[in-house]
DNA sequence: TTGCTCACG
DNA sequence: GACGTACGTGAGCAAC
């Protein structure tokens, strides 16, 4: 019978939307305790379904309990799928009864799957179909005809649309389900083959049938993997095959929408207290309903919530965590804050980018056990009312903004940067716990509050992954229920206060830590903050034509190695890489990795392209354009803001054990500049119009801290005297007057200096000169006979590690070494020289970070518009208008050598240009 | 997730 | 006599 209306057959695959509907909401309850969240889940998108199409054929489709004929076909069809909670099982039946009374034609057909059934009817219709599905493998139904929507995130499938989600046409979806697997359902694919390898074989070959007929042409491990999948992948096709044409006792045509039953409908929704349904249905709402904290459908005004079921929200332990949901509840709490002499705060957000955050609440707490939690901007279907965010915010703004009150935070740089987004700018930073932490300990691997409060106060916090999940579908806070953001948000300041209250007492007892702490390392996080928030401007389009050029020298090297290799393999794979060198080209390997595997490691390839081989050295090559392609010319434009038009970087404050920064995101730190070719890439590093910019760093910062640490006249008299320290070096050790020093006798004496910072042995010594071990020794028994001071600081540097189990920096940062007492030599040894290294890598960060405060003070005060944009260890890296450029590159080089005085000069090197490269 | 490799100071 | 051997980071990739 031909379909006489325009409008489309709507197909509803329940038992997919109830699965991710269970997954992806909340999990809220009624007042008995009853899950209901997949229900309102479901139900909802039911009524956008009708709102949106109003169909005059529809109908629901569920899986029928028990086996199908894909279980015959195959015994462990969905092995793998995991029992049904209990949560999920008890909403199936009152959601089935809800939407049979509702009016919906309703299918579950035994022995088939609803996927089975929808193919079916979509096949048997004549007209247009929408199968409303969450289930990728519908995508085979998809034609002219029959299209699909996901209700849950909006995306809408016709051809075109399942082209672009899948790289494949909606007729090649079985072949490529068929490639991929499915381990959820336990059909078995091809080993290692995704969506990425289906799609791109599905190009070369066209068909699965065709792919299964070239199986030995695939190359590598995967064409063996290939070729073993080729006995079942017959079976995976037909489980993953959507039958059309099941026996069905209706027809399409049939379904259609039958009178609800309004009197059910009011038993059932009482039951599991939908409000706003009860409501549509005309009839009274009881009075005394707790609001569950669900439904509230775009335009459906429900009445303002009981605030009564969210408030005070306690448990056992005397814990008090309040919601504040009204202007009398923050009026008191702003009375509270104002009058208390230090408060903890914590901001939840939309973001973990500081850029882009947007606040979503704000949590307080002054004594510990009780907090609140302030919700601004929570969204989810059903959110209670919430007071107005920037009307809130402005109210917060004066006390987040008077230095006088004190703040607490984990992490404040975030905190502030998230507030500069709604233009607040936070003063009054008294302490940040995870610096407390750190300056306490530096060596512990992570100072996040979860961690410190399972360490120090033997508390299990709420993790964020119970509430909002993991993976890409993840919730943001603002999508979490009040009933559990609350709890955690709450937590989250109570923990703050209390995790200060455990580390103030201590970091007081300890002068230099507490100075340290005070004067270096809280003033540093609103500096850190501007200089990530100023961020670098980068030229995109330089950098697309370098990945251009990198890749296509990249393809001349491959083809050359593939010639010397006489086969074709991954350069990257450093497994087949050593197959190819060490067994097919018989080539002997110079040393192994330390798990055994022959190493391939770069000075390995270097001996060995040294000996003239050729794949070593087109090894090497291509190793490092490919680095600099993905790493750099390929990753850093897109870490662009597009608002601001520059990256932003987070600094780490507290990852470095002695005491330096970090950088991710994109890594500042690490952009080359010991190639040409690396160069480039700082080229792209531009001062904004206008502006200039100006590189300051430090001259051998850590050798003249070795110089004060130790005492050592020589070394001392050295830097007094401005002489190349290398050279200085290089006359001494071989008794070589000052001026008649070669180059290679300074390259010796330059080794030997950073040998020393690093704690070297002649072993390591040799290695890098490339000379033989008795040779190294040498030179290193003359270093040490011409600086006697050194040695013995090197000497009381160990002992006091021993004696004390930490070394400290010249400022008292204090790094601790439990391994220096381990039986096990190596593990002691690597202790040693860290004990040596420390000292001076920790006092070179204590002065740059004490530079980097004087700094960004006179800058602020001068009313200036430079801006410090970057941290590169001993480099400071400025922003600066022409115009203030004499003033600033004084000034800078002023404060940088005046961060400290030592027992030797602090030299600072300047250089001015329009990118990073000519700045140096 | 881990190990290797390689970019920086 | 053997062993492993220069400090500190972060990121991309292959392989599990």
């Amino acid at each position: 019978m031909p379909n006489h209306t325009s409008k489309p057959l709507v197909l509803v695959d329940g038992s997919s939307y109830l699965f991710r509907a269970f997954h992806a909401l909340p999990p809220l309850t009624n007042s008995h305790g009853e899950p209901t969240g997949a229900m309102h889940g479901v139900l909802n998108m039911l009524d956008k379904l009708r709102k949106d199409y109003d169909p005059e054929h529809m109908a629901v489709i569920f899986d029928a309990p028990g086996k199908t004929f894909r279980d015959d076909m195959f015994p462990d069809y969905k092995a793998n799928r995991p029992p049904m909670p209990d949560d999920l099982r008890g909403q199936i039946e009152p959601l089935l009864d809800i939407i049979k009374a509702q009016g919906y034609p309703l299918l579950i057909i035994p022995d088939v799957e609803a996927d089975d059934v929808i193919g079916t009817l979509a096949q048997e219709y004549a007209g247009k179909v929408i199968i409303s599905t969450g289930d990728k493998d519908m995508a085979q139904l998809v034609d002219a005809r029959v299209h699909l929507i996901n209700t849950m995130s909006g995306l809408y499938s016709d051809p075109a649309g399942v082209v672009e989600k899948f790289g494949v046409a909606p007729e090649r979806i079985r072949d490529y389900l068929t490639l991929i697997g499915d381990t959820v359902d336990n059909v078995p694919g091809v080993n290692k083959v995704g969506p990425k390898t289906a799609v791109k074989w599905l190009a070369e070959y066209g068909s699965l049938e065709n792919i299964m007929a070239h199986a030995d042409e695939f190359k590598g491990k995967v064409g063996e993997y290939l070729r073993e999948a080729l006995a079942h992948l017959p079976l995976s096709y037909e489980l993953v095959t959507i039958k059309c044409d099941v026996a069905l006792d209706c027809s399409p045509e049939a379904l259609t929408f039958t009178p609800p039953d309004v009197d059910k409908l009011h038993a059932l929704y009482e039951r599991y207290e939908f409000r706003t349904r009860l409501a549509g249905l005309g009839k009274e709402t009881p009075p005394n309903l707790p609001l569950s904290g669900e439904e509230q459908e775009g335009g459906a005004s429900g009445s303002p919530p009981d605030k009564g079921e969210l408030e005070g929200v306690s448990s056992a332990e005397g814990v008090s965590y309040q919601t504040i949901l009204t202007q009398a509840d923050l009026d008191t709490w702003l009375q509270r804050l104002q009058a208390a002499a230090e408060f903890a705060f914590d901001t939840e957000t939309t973001s973990l980018d500081y850029m882009e955050a947007q606040i979503v609440g704000v949590s307080f707490a002054i004594s510990a056990g009780e907090a609140a939690y302030l919700p601004l901007a929570h969204d989810y279907l059903g959110a209670p009312p919430q007071l107005d965010r920037d009307a809130t915010l402005a109210q917060l703004k004066p006390l987040l903004e008077d230095p006088a009150l004190r703040k607490i935070g984990q992490n404040l740089k975030y905190d502030r940067s998230v507030l500069l987004n709604h233009g607040i700018e936070l003063r009054g930073i008294a302490h940040d716990t995870m610096l407390e932490s750190y300056v306490l300990d530096s060596t512990a691997n992570r100072h996040d509050m979860d961690t410190l409060c399972a360490k120090y106060l033997n508390h299990t916090t709420i993790s964020f992954i119970d509430i909002a999940g993991k993976g890409k579908n993840q919730l943001t806070f603002n999508q979490i229920a009040l009933e559990q953001a609350t709890p955690y948000a709450a937590e989250d300041a109570d923990m703050t206060l209390q995790l200060h209250q455990h580390f103030w007492p201590q970091l007081q007892a300890l002068d230099a830590q507490c100075k340290l702490y005070e004067e270096v390392e809280v003033p540093l996080v609103s500096v850190l903050s501007s200089i990530e928030r100023n961020g670098v401007k980068v030229d995109a389009t330089m950098l697309a034509k370098q990945s251009k050029e990198l890749e296509t020298r990249m393809q001349e090297v491959v083809k050359q190695a593939y010639a010397a290799a006489d086969q074709e393999f991954n350069l990257a794979s450093p497994k087949q890489l050593g197959e190819i060198l060490y067994t097919k080209l018989g080539l002997h390997a110079p040393r192994k990795t330390p798990k055994g595997q022959p190493s391939t490691a770069e000075d390995v390839l270097e001996e060995l392209a040294a000996q003239g081989h050729e794949l070593p050295t087109l090894i090497l090559e291509h190793r490092g354009l490919a680095k600099l392609k993905s790493t750099y010319t390929d990753k850093l434009p897109e870490q662009i803001n597009p608002r601001t038009g520059r990256v932003h970087t987070s600094y780490h404050q507290a990852v470095a054990s002695t005491g330096r920064l970090s950088s991710s995101d994109p890594n500042l730190q690490n952009i080359p500049i010991r190639t040409e070719e690396g160069r480039r890439i700082r080229q792209a590093f531009i001062a904004d119009t206008g502006n200039k910019l100006l590189a300051a760093d430090y001259s051998q910062i850590e050798l003249r801290i070795m110089a004060h640490l130790s005492g050592d006249k020589g070394l001392l008299d050295a830097f007094a005297h401005g002489l190349d320290v290398h050279r200085a070096t290089a006359a001494e050790v071989f008794g070589t007057p000052l001026a008649e020093v070669s180059i290679e006798q300074r390259r010796a004496a330059k080794a030997i200096n950073f040998g020393l910072i690093y704690g070297m042995s002649a072993f390591g010594l040799a290695k890098q000169l490339g000379v033989d071990r008795r040779d190294a020794q040498d030179y290193v028994n003359l270093y040490f006979a011409r600086y006697p001071g050194v040695k013995q600081y090197m000497d009381d540097t160990r002992e006091q590690a021993r004696a004390q189990g930490y070394v400290e920096t010249l400022f008292g940062r204090r790094l601790f070494l439990p391994d220096i007492q381990s039986k096990n030599a190596v593990t002691r040894q690597y202790a040693e020289r860290t004990a040596i290294n420390a000292p001076m890598q920790g006092t070179a960060a204590d002065i740059i970070k004490k530079a980097m405060i004087a700094v960004a003070a006179w800058l602020r005060d001068s009313g200036l518009q430079t801006r410090m944009i970057m941290q590169v260890h001993d480099e400071l890296v400025f922003e600066v208008p022409e115009a203030e450029l004499e003033t600033v590159r004084a000034q800078v080089t002023a404060l940088m050598t005046g961060a400290v005085t030592l027992d030797v000069p602090l030299v600072v090197d300047s250089g001015v240009g329009d990118n990073w490269d000519e700045a140096h």
